[in-house]
DNA sequence: ATCCAGTCAC
DNA sequence: GTGACTGGAT
């Protein structure tokens, strides 16, 4: 018999909570490299509500990447004004529509660094993206991500992604770990606890999180 | 009033 | 590296 270590514990904690708590959104677990990588360009500093209102109605009427590189900027912002910065990533969106389909036969590139060089996409869209329609085991970090593992591991917050980049070095290559299903719970539980002021007394890893054990 | 967020342009 | 984009949280 072998003993669970810090990381198998914390995967388990943070997995079996999702399986009661995840939300339920139309782009996770969807199978369309188009609808992911264009839902995670919208989420950027975006809530999810908000993307959720106007989700259905945008990929009715840009159900594939050619429709959508059809259509102009000012349609384009017109459906997604409500989520903000809609002037920027309508063009934004619109461009990076015409170069998929002109540059790559209106298919989107499953590697991070050839996601990455698309006008629009940085490294976290380029890694969530493959992460999640593929299941590949990438290093997905953004600030509620990053804000969950450091607090946990080391109990303080850090303006970088380093030590939370480490972590997830040693947690990704374990076994029977469902990465989207670990990272949609590590997603969720920021969102729902672990904000820049925590709700500890909520949340399922306080007994275990350095952050809530050593502010007492 | 100030801070914060992914990304791009600088 | 810094500022800007824009809206939300504090």
């Amino acid at each position: 018999m072998r003993t669970t270590n810090k990381y198998e514990s914390f995967v388990s904690n943070v997995t079996k909570w999702g399986i009661d708590h995840l939300g339920v959104f139309p782009w996770r677990f969807c199978e369309d490299s188009y609808k992911i990588l264009i839902t995670e360009i919208l989420l950027v500093r975006t809530s999810r509500d908000k993307v959720n209102a106007i989700w259905q109605d945008f990929f009715a009427r840009f159900p594939t990447i050619s429709a959508l590189a059809k259509s102009t900027p000012s349609e384009i912002s017109s459906i997604i004004h409500p989520l903000g910065l809609q002037r920027i990533r309508a063009s934004q969106i619109l461009e990076l529509a015409i170069r998929l389909v002109e540059e790559l036969d209106g298919i989107v590139p499953l590697n991070i660094d050839a996601l990455a060089r698309l006008k629009g996409v940085g490294q976290y869209v380029a890694s969530a993206t493959i992460c999640f329609l593929t299941g590949e085991k990438t290093l997905v970090i953004d600030s509620n991500i990053n804000r969950v593992i450091d607090r946990f591991f080391s109990g303080e917050d850090h303006d970088n992604y380093k030590s939370s980049m480490t972590i997830l070095e040693r947690i990704l290559p374990l076994d029977n770990l469902d990465v989207r299903m670990f990272y949609f719970s590590l997603i969720d539980l920021g969102y729902e606890y672990c904000r820049r002021v925590p709700d500890c007394e909520k949340c399922v890893l306080r007994t275990s999180c350095s952050y809530n054990i050593h502010r007492h």
